[in-house]
DNA sequence: CTGAAAGCGCTTACAG
DNA sequence: CTGAAAGCGCTTACAG
């Protein structure tokens, strides 16, 4: 592959002089930036980025630790923060942690290894000791939907409170008194808070959430089968199961379908996350959309606002719940907005 | 951060002897072995491996070009492409190409400055020019799922022609005669020959297959609406939609829940790529799977092979069809093969 | 406007 | 077994 070297011999001139083309440095004559960029393109030749790296020490690049790229919210958080990246001139490379600590782990170190500029990471634990160290050790960082308590770094993500709310609302409204949760690991800022938003919504229609009724997933879809087969076992099983996330939804609908139940007939059902999928599913699943692509954007615009020493601040974005059939069919004549905040009913 | 001058320092021994070390050079007494250790311990010394790879030429990094990450077969895909890689002691560098040949090139052409050691891509066109040029120029490569004909690169995908005889079959034993296909890119390997192998197997139930029935989509979901809303518009609409993707498959029903008909009553389904929605969708979506994580496997095994040196070969493995309920229920009576070829019928 | 030179952090023949 | 030195491909003060 031609060097820099290669091109200066070819235009006739130092290494220096096709540095300072291809940087667009201004001091350069006309011709000299005409015969560089003739030996270029004659030469196919194209920067070495290691090279440049090294010398700069800057890869303009950001490393993103999602914690599941099966995930389909993380699939799409990557692509957008991929998008905004790119826009910024920045590529990011991503490490899929399939929800284990040991995972993210090998990825938080190989990224730092490559001297990634920033870092975007959702954490699947509490924080291994090389994600702190680095984040004491000032890389540039931000979180990015789950977060690190006690870690001073901005946190991009959004708030489901008010949406869990609606949704409580929405069911107590359909008669359920029995709720009970699929959670995320309690390690997870996200695996505590939807239990914690979920317990007091309850409270606030006088209801309880007993320890039965909290079944701890992982966020991952087997997990979500299998808590839901526990809540069946009950000698009360609860008339809605609510999944912290879509995949423990999809492993909540192959347990009621296993046991030939149907939601929401036999069993109601909720979900933290909305895809498309949700509008085809027999029957359409009610969830909570955060808006993820934003979440992406804004987590991004953050990260360089830090690399590029102009602060970068926490964001954090309402979710919503968006009504469809999974939890039962409200009675004709009831309104649809279970309380004053912004209910989106779907149309499907 | 510290760099390997510092170890060196702090060990009392050269950089040479720090590099040593870190490389599991034998020649290294055991004294000088432990300082090293114990300085690197000392001073959370991580090796630059912009450094090394700068001087190695070698970067132990493998991109992959995908066509779109919101499509649940590629996601998978990477997934075991990463995984397998990791196993192998490489790294994987992602880039999304949205099903847009520029995006593509972007990518292609980020991952080479990057100097990766092999690149695997599952084009989303003919071959743009950088592409074909890394090709001939001998950067490693591996086609995966979809390749560019009369270039010389292994491919890894799967077949689906037997798998797509076998769904024809079925349609045709539960009484449709109107089979319409949703078609990707003609641009795209697997556009062609997804068309090519349906009306291949039409013919052999002497069935014709009208321009009418063929709708050009591009693999994503949008595309498969559009084009079923053209279907249900024609005088004479199909009984049968056939999406040569899951996300075209997506977009049909999206389609056909618009217009308030049902599948598969008012019109079947049935697409090509299997994921887990498929069997909690109303109804149930009958689908040819791949092998995709051995797929994936396959593919590095292969660029792998060619980076060091020992050949690597193409590889084709075989799709199969799961029957589920969105073409119809078979009469009772009737058996559920309908090949000689093994189909596996869904439980569900 | 231009070039010679230093240096980024490593690895690896070469000499001892 | 160990170290001094060269060199990977760039960028960028420095001097002219």
């Amino acid at each position: 592959m031609a060097s820099i070297k290669d091109v200066a011999a070819e235009a006739g001139v130092s290494v220096a002089t096709v540095s300072r083309v291809l940087n667009g440095h201004p001091s350069v004559s006309a011709a000299a930036r005409a015969r560089v960029l003739g030996a270029v393109e004659a030469l196919g030749y194209r920067p070495n980025a290691v090279a440049r790296s090294l010398r700069t020490d800057q890869t303009r690049t950001l490393g993103l630790v999602i914690s599941d790229v099966l995930n389909p919210y993380f699939t799409e958080l990557a692509r957008s923060v991929e998008e905004e990246a790119r826009a910024l001139g920045y590529s990011v490379i991503i490490g899929n942690a399939d929800e284990r600590p040991d995972l993210q782990d090998h990825h938080v170190t190989t990224l730092l290894d490559r001297r990634i500029d920033g870092l975007l990471v959702s954490p699947t634990d509490g924080g291994s000791p090389r994600m702190l160290e680095a984040a004491r050790a000032g890389t540039p960082m931000v979180f990015v939907d789950r977060w690190i308590p006690g870690v001073d770094v901005p946190v991009v993500r959004s708030d489901g409170r008010a949406a869990v709310r609606d949704l409580v609302a929405h069911l107590h409204g359909l008669g359920h008194r029995r709720l009970a949760i699929i959670a995320g690991p309690a390690a997870t800022t996200t695996g505590r808070e939807r239990v914690d938003a979920f317990r007091e919504a309850l409270g606030a229609h006088g209801l309880p959430l007993p320890d039965a009724y909290i079944g701890q997933g992982d966020f991952q879809a087997d997990s979500g089968r299998r808590v839901t087969e526990g809540f069946l076992d009950l000698p009360e099983p609860p008339e809605v199961v609510f999944a912290a996330d879509n995949l423990m939804a999809l492993g909540a609908l192959d347990a009621v379908r296993a046991r030939g139940l149907r939601v929401p007939r036999d069993i109601a059902l909720a979900a933290f996350d909305d895809i498309r999928w949700f509008v085809h599913t027999d029957p359409p699943v009610t969830a909570i959309a955060q808006p993820t692509g934003e979440l992406g954007r804004a987590a991004v615009r953050a990260l360089v606002d830090r690399i590029e020493g102009r602060g970068g601040a926490s964001v954090t974005l309402p979710a919503r719940l968006v009504v469809r059939r999974s939890c039962g069919e409200p009675p004709a004549s009831s309104p649809q907005s279970p309380s004053p905040s912004p209910v989106r009913r779907s149309t499907t």
